[in-house]
DNA sequence: CTTGACTCCGTACTTAGATACGGACTGTAA
DNA sequence: TTACAGTCCGTATCTAAGTACGGAGTCAAG
């Protein structure tokens, strides 16, 4: 076993059926073969990457940017230097959520501690904990508009 | 200075005007003051408020999530557990991001590593490096779908 | 005191991402 | 061998988040 069709597969990775064909015109996930009646056949992998997708999307990455992620990968004819440049950019927009959800991490934590503390806190404290820590201010205007 | 119009503070906050009344439509934004004529006048740190809601969003919460992020304080009326509880939610949810995204970052530093290593690598790495990493599934229903 | 940029408001439109619909075909278990 | 769930496809619809439009009022520089 080890072949899924396209109901199996959208139950296992708890999506709907219709997300499966939507995601395939739009070519992040690779079109299937098929058997003779036309019914695709997904490997059983696809799950890890539709749930891949999924979670990408919670951390923020439009489908057009989690299609370069996923096109990542080092091949035949590319020099070092470039998939060291396409890398590098990924990595450091990473960087950057993960110090910015520390930083509210941080602000939640100092929060939930300053609850059995004195004083209510009225203005919001989230925003207050946070004050410069938040990268604002695109350095790299955000391509998430694109066509 | 200390009070900004629409226009001073969209283009201050990187956003158009339009955006903010939607915002504020959503509640996401308190209403400001106004003056007689009707014209808004925001107090400067407006422009902390909006880059944030911009910049989590980056971080994968919907306007909804942010709502509950910005109203998240200790109050008069509030118990200690029930601060810690929900503070507590939220704080489940950055730190799984935090690792989710970790995880990545491991996978993209070891194929900007693996580049100058011997053979081409031509299936997903991204995916693979991730084997097993990411919280795959969705613990608690996401409810990034209401009303 | 006029002119051009800005603001107001309600409503309509757009885009990304996903879901639904409907009619025809397929797979399979009773 | 029929019934019924699953699949196919194209197209239409939906939601979240924004953007635009248009007519009326406002502000400030000349």
């Amino acid at each position: 076993m080890g072949r899924l069709k396209s109901g199996e597969l959208a139950k296992q990775a708890g999506v709907n059926v219709e997300t499966l064909r939507f995601y395939e015109r739009k070519g992040l996930l690779p079109e299937p073969p098929r058997r003779e009646s036309g019914y695709r056949e997904y490997p059983e992998e696809s799950v890890r990457l539709i749930r891949f997708i999924k979670r990408a999307q919670e951390l923020g990455f439009s489908l057009g940017e989690i299609q370069e992620l996923l096109a990542l990968r080092v091949r035949p004819g590319t020099t070092c230097a470039e998939v060291r440049g396409r890398t590098g950019r990924k990595l450091a927009d990473v960087r950057q959520k993960i110090a910015d959800l520390k930083a509210i991490e941080r602000a939640l934590t100092k929060l939930a501690a300053s609850c059995s503390g004195r004083g209510p806190v009225n203005h919001c404290p989230i925003l207050e904990n946070l004050d410069g820590e938040l990268s604002s201010g695109p350095k790299s205007p955000r391509d998430r508009g694109r066509t």
